[in-house]
Formats: structure tokens, sequence, C-alpha cells
DNA sequence: TATTTTTTTGATCAAATGGACAATTATTTA
DNA sequence: TAAATAATTGTCCATTTGATCAAAAAAATA
């Protein structure tokens, strides 16, 4: 058994571990941690349940590091809103981004949310940690550009939850979405989101 | 054994039924369908497990029945927007009934997230049944609004999944906006949020 | 009160599931 | 190529859990 934290690994270690992160990101987003079962994950990356088991420790232990190894590009987009930018501009471009990632990351969206809706066993200490620092910075960074007048006022917090809600409810809650939406197709229905949510933003951010 | 199309209840089984279902609920709310347990159940509410499949035939059917008598009260804000009303007082006020619930019935709009995230293999029919009737007439409507002007030209399907999605954000992800919010005074947390969302609401629909 | 019906529960089962382990096979290294 | 290390797997185990059932207890009814 090697460790985890050793950089030391062998091709065929990263190669599996890889194979088993993305099955199991498939099996856990559709399932839950709970509803997700080894044999499940096995069967999806096609290796036997205690061959899995020979890299990762336990189920949970897959989990933890399939959050782990996304949060960081979770969070990235809202990093990169700069302080140069056109004010509007950057939360616009924010949302796009949010919105092409419901699109094209629905599994880690759906990932996600699950794990924050039952009550975050296992992220809590990320959310309070690595997600709120950036947070509070970008909060100032709004509070800033409201009082110089470049945007509407509003609360920066709920501002930011607005933005990761409503983009984020076109993956998690697709079926839903779809299913109203008389199974439009795919393409269409994201275009659509774009085009109301950056009217509503500029509308909600360019008045007094 | 009763049938439970039979409308002859005793009073022990309607008691019983709606001891478990709030039971349920709450386990459900938790952790999920397939996280809930039978045992858990029995505990929440101080039955024993036979006792509860006294009741009901299966873990599953609880738990339709549990979706299916929160799914009336679930729909009827949207209902209840008129046709007679003020437009955007129709709408700002639907917004605040949205809210409300989100603040007083968090386990039961986590439920409906957790169902739906998870493909809703129970609700679907319903789904694209009286959810979508009712979502359709109320497009109509503010289709109509539009066209007369009497509100701005937003896509009114996306002007609903922005309610709902902003609205319920606050109760299925509570544990992050409390942690993001230094957990602030949960009274709180919702004035701002009212304030915010009907500031945000009326921007949007009062301008061309 | 006697009888019938409803309700409750202890004991138990079968299936699912996370995990352990020794034996085998493949790969790397000396 | 031989030895050592890494990877794989068949088999097995313990626990959890949804569900069954017969017997006992409680409640309703006649």
């Amino acid at each position: 058994m090697k460790e985890i934290t050793q950089t030391k690994q062998t091709r065929i270690q990263r190669e599996k571990r890889l194979l088993i992160q993305n099955a199991a990101l498939e099996v856990f987003s559709e399932f839950g941690l709970r509803g997700a079962t080894l044999d499940k994950i096995a069967q999806t990356c096609g290796l036997t349940k205690p061959n899995i088991l020979y890299y990762y420790a336990s189920k949970d232990e897959i989990y933890k590091e399939v959050l782990k190894s996304l949060l960081e590009e979770w969070i990235r987009p809202l990093k990169d809103i700069s302080e140069q930018g056109d004010p509007l501009t950057e939360i616009l471009q924010y949302v796009q981004k949010k919105l092409i990632m419901s699109k094209t990351r629905k599994q880690e969206s759906k990932l996600f949310a699950t794990e924050i809706l039952h009550g975050a066993p296992l992220t809590q200490n990320i959310l309070a940690g690595s997600l709120k620092d950036t947070v509070d910075e970008k909060v100032k960074l709004f509070d800033k550009w409201i009082s110089e007048e470049k945007i509407a006022p509003v609360d920066p917090y709920h501002l930011i939850f607005s933005i990761w809600s409503m983009t984020q409810h076109y993956a998690d809650f697709d079926i839903q979405v779809h299913s109203l939406l008389n199974h439009k197709n795919h393409a269409t229905i994201f275009k659509d989101a774009e085009h109301f949510l950056l009217t509503f933003f500029s509308r909600c951010l360019t008045r007094d």
C-alpha cells in the first residue's frame, strides 16, 4: 500500500486512480454518497471491487478525493474576477462562466449540491476556509465598486448567492427544467438562459 | 391490512400515519431516500419498525406519500398569482411567499431538491403533470403582461426558474449560506435576502 | 362481558454492501 | 534472468437493512 500523500506514484497508480475518480464522480453525482456502491463504481470503470480498495482505503476516501480534486476548479472563476476590469463586465463574465460550468460539468455541480444539501459533512471545513476567504475578498471588491458608483448598490453576499443559485439551477435541476420546457434542445435552453441572466444582471447592476 | 385507497381510516390509523409522515419528512430531508433507514424513522417517531410497515407497505411508499402530500402545498403560491392584481405586485408577492417557505419549511424544500437532483424517480409524472400545467398557465399570463407593457420583457420560464432557485437556495444550501455569512442570525439573513430579492426583481421587471 | 378486529412487537430472514485477505499474476528492478 | 515489488482477483465475512410472520396485546364491537 502506498501513501496517498506520497508523490512517488507509478504510472499504473496514476492511471487507475484517475479511472476510479472519473467513475466515482459519475456514480456519486447520480446516487449520492450513500446511494453509490463500490460495485457500481467498479462496474463503471471496469475494475474489481477489491482492486478499487487497493487504491483507496474506503468508499468515503474516494468520495473525499473526488470532492477535493474538484473544489479548486470550482472556485476558480470567482477568483478570476479582477479589480482591474470593468465592474459590470467582470460580473457578467462570472455569470457566464458559472453557466458554462452548469452546462458542461453537470455532474460536478450535482455532487456539490448534494454534499451541501445534506450538511456538507466532509466539506464544511473547506466552506469555512478557502471558499469563504475568496468570497470575502470579492465582497470587499463589490463594496468598493458600489461606493465608487460603478455598479448599483446591492448586498454583495446575496448577489453572489443569486449568481450561484440561478446558474447552478440549470445543472442541478435539469430534469425539472427540461420537463417544463418540453424537453427543448439542450443548447437552446442554455442560450436562452444566458440571454435571460445577462439581461437580468445588467438591469439590476446598472440602476440606482 | 387495510387498503390505503380506502377512506375508512380509524382514529389510530390517522394518528399513526401522520406521526410516521412527520418523522419520515425529517429523516428523508436530511439523508435522502437511500440514506434514510426505516430504523431512523422508527426511532424518530417512537414506533417499532414492523409497526411502521404495518401502516405502509414499504419504505418507498412512505416516501411517495410524504412527497405527494406536500406537492399540493408546494405549488399553491404559484397558483395564487392573480391576473386581476397588479403584475409587479403579484410577482413580488410570489417571491416573498417562496422565500417564507424556504424560511419555515426548509425540510420540505430539501426533500424536493434532493428528489429532483437525483432524477425525480418518483415525481417525474407530477413534474410533467400538474406542476407543468400551472407553470404553463402562469407563463401565458406573464407573456400577456409583457405584451401589455405592464412588466419588462423577459423569458417567463426563466423568470420562474430564477425565482425558484434564488429563494430555495436559502433553504437547500443553508449550511453554506450560514457559513459564509459568519453564522449570522437566521432572521437577519432572511430579512436581508428579502430586501435583496425584492430590489432585484423590481429593477428587472420595471425596465425596458 | 365475550367476541371480533385492529394494533403491536420480538424474532427472524434474505439480500445488499463495505471491507479483509491470501493467493495469484504482472511488472519493475537489480 | 532472478528477485523483489506492485497489482489483481476469488473468496469470504460482518453488518446493515428492508421486509416477513406468527403470536401477543389492545381496542372496538356486539
